[in-house]
RNA sequence: GCGCCCGUAGCUCAGUUGGAUAGAGCACGAGCCUUCUAAGCUUGGGGUCGCAGGUUCGAAUCCUGCCGGGCGCACCA
């Protein structure tokens, strides 16, 4: 149930009467028309702009087309008040009972509440983390897991069939440079004096098991062999350690990826080459010669002719290089076959989660993936900007290339990997977040972890108190969307149902928008509307939820508070947060 | 130099895709604990929405130009 939806269609069907008898002209185009809770609750349940959107077009005063339409609204049953605002405003104001209907069928829709068929089962591939593997994650990763994590989860409630993907970069030099560091430790495994490590290689100490696993595994034929003989083993090892080291990473985050797809692999099986061809054939690869970029040219700058996509036709600043200096492909190339290949496996929305270190390369690819599919694929780049790690609000350092880093797995050992992935959804993604090691665990309203777990962890101890009390009230949700709900009538329960009548809307408009932060600040509201009733019925008896001697009124609130309990665990489902029983 | 992101209360940030008198927390002032968990609640003050134009019934939101901050800028990933 989704009152907004619903009355946006009644409003239309008023307005096609409009236009059926005469009053609207027959053209009219009512999408731009909405129904929406207005800011201030004084203007009423709902409010729709339809006569500000219509008059223009109608050829008619705001005020006049606003009038005659409320006074057709006026005559819906669920409608209790009608009035004309502001410039031409509606304002709609809903029978009680409406809106007890509303937290009835919340209760009976339980945990699929809030889902929507906004997407109609399209397919959507959400590709993120796709941390380079060469050593475990860190809290930067973590930002956008968990961003991607919970994108995943919103489009999958907002209807559209999800793929969860981690493309692995294991064929650039990186990989090389992990592969050697590798190499090093598996020598120092088998009691060779290594010493200090070079500059260029890994240092970290992670390191140290992949070399004893290899040696374990291989014993020494590797130590006389040339680079050339055992890069192409250690890299492989090394690089199945490190994604066995980044599952385990995301595992304790509660994160699991549907797809993983190897970028050697697909090089291999001639993605590029299909990108090629594709690119070949619209006339978009040509080989020339790129100014040296302004302002701050490499020192190394040379002019040289490549081999060039021509990004410029959709919109990039320059077109940009598919092969390097040595022949091999760029990682552009390999990534828009990576981009290429989602597409083909039936994904024509493709959402990438990335560092802001990244930003700089979102034109190329959005470039890229409207020309490999003729513009019937879209990219949504979810950039993520850092995470200022703190304690006390003390810095704390963090350095993967020296080794001596904070990793994902010290701070979910600290704080709990779901304090992990709700401070890092209380931001928009491209800005930067702030996270308090210490602050994050305070009981407070100031942490919304806390806030909105308590909101949860208060209505269990209630149903836990109301059972003692009156075991009589079965507490299943049939049977409190069956209760007398008629007994909530004060405007603060009101007003909590009408906020938790919204979470089908926000769910929408956060897969819209790709904000899951919006799901965060959402929840926080609803947990400050139950905090404020739950305090009011300590300075008014009457207005707590468990009446003694009343077991009618006292069925009608532990129907509200399971209701509210029910949209706080959805939301943590979206967010893949447990909600708590109880706090300690 | 160019591109992208950001600029809202003293601080940290929301702002329903262009709506009505711009909101919340913290901090500051004033109140409130015999209670279903005070790990909190009520209330007050606090704003040229970076600046200047423009678009229109209407702009924090869209456009242009400045100012300030972050990120990036062939052949790394």
């Amino acid at each position: 149930m989704n009152p907004y939806k619903d009355f946006k269609e009644v409003v239309k069907t008023e307005l096609e009467g409009l236009i059926q008898d005469g009053t609207l002209p027959a053209d009219l185009d009512l999408s731009r028309v909405a129904v929406e809770p207005p800011r201030d609750a004084a203007h009423g349940d709902l409010a729709t702009n339809a006569a500000l959107v219509l008059a223009k077009p109608a050829g008619v005063k705001p005020r006049d087309l606003a009038d005659t339409l409320a006074k057709r609204l006026r005559g819906h049953a669920d409608v209790s008040d009608v009035e004309v605002a502001g410039p031409g405003f509606i304002n709609l104001r809903l029978h009680d009972r409406y809106w007890h209907g509303c937290l009835a069928s919340i209760l009976r829709a339980g945990a699929s509440y809030g889902d929507s068929d906004l997407g109609r089962g399209r397919a959507v591939n959400v590709e993120y983390v796709s941390a380079n593997p060469t050593g475990p994650l860190t809290v930067g990763h973590a930002r956008g897991a968990v961003v991607g994590d919970a994108m995943a989860a919103i489009m999958a409630k907002a209807g559209f069939s999800v793929t969860r993907e981690y493309y692995i970069n294991d064929a650039g030099t990186q990989v090389d440079t992990l592969a050697r560091s590798a190499y090093l430790r598996y020598r120092e495994a088998l009691g060779e004096e290594i010493g200090e490590i070079p500059s260029g290689y890994y240092p970290g100490e992670y390191l140290k098991d992949v070399g004893q696993a290899l040696a374990a595994r291989d014993g020494p034929k590797w130590l006389a062999q040339p680079e050339a003989e055992w890069l192409p083993e250690a890299r492989r090892f090394a690089i199945d350690s490190l994604m066995d080291l980044v599952r385990e990473d995301l595992a304790a985050l509660g994160i699991e990826h549907d797809v993983f797809t190897s970028e050697r692999a697909l090089v291999e099986a001639g993605g590029v080459d299909a990108v090629l061809k594709t690119l070949e054939a619209r006339g978009l690869v040509y080989t020339g010669t790129l100014e040296p970029p302004k302002g701050k040219a490499p020192e190394d700058w040379e002019p040289r002719p490549q081999t060039l996509f021509r990004a410029t036709d959709f919109g990039d600043d320059v077109d940009r290089p598919l092969r390097k200096s040595d022949g091999s492909w760029t990682y552009f190339s390999s990534d828009m076959a990576n981009h290429l290949d989602k597409y083909r496996r039936g994904a024509s929305t493709l959402i990438d989660v990335w560092g802001a270190d990244h930003g700089g390369y979102v034109k190329r690819m959005k470039a890229a993936v409207e020309a490999l599919t003729e513009g019937q694929g879209r990219l949504e780049v979810m950039i993520c900007q850092l995470v200022k790690l703190t304690r006390q609000g003390v810095p704390v350092k963090m350095s993967k290339r020296a080794g001596v880093f904070v990793t994902l797995r010290e701070v979910i050992d600290e704080v709990g990997k779901d304090v992990v992935r709700f401070i890092m959804l209380t931001r928009k993604n491209d800005a930067p977040l702030d996270f308090d090691l210490t602050k994050v665990m305070e009981q407070s309203r100031d942490n919304p972890v806390f806030y909105v777990q308590y909101a949860h962890a208060r209505v269990r101890s209630v149903m836990r108190h109301a059972q003692e009390a009156f075991p009589a009230i079965a507490q299943d949700p049939e049977t409190l969307a069956n209760s007398h709900l008629h007994f909530l009538t004060d405007s603060d329960e009101l007003a909590l149902i009408r906020l938790l009548a919204q979470w089908p809307r926000l769910v929408e408009s956060a897969a819209e928008t790709f904000e899951p932060h919006r799901v965060a600040f959402y929840l926080y509201d609803v947990a400050a509307a139950f905090h404020g009733l739950w305090t009011k019925g300590k300075d008014n008896t009457r207005l707590r939820f468990l009446i003694e001697g009343n077991p009618e009124l006292t069925a009608a609130r532990l129907a509200l508070i399971r209701g509210t309990a029910q949209v706080v665990a959805s939301g943590l489902d979206v967010f893949g947060v447990q909600p708590v029983e109880e706090m300690r």
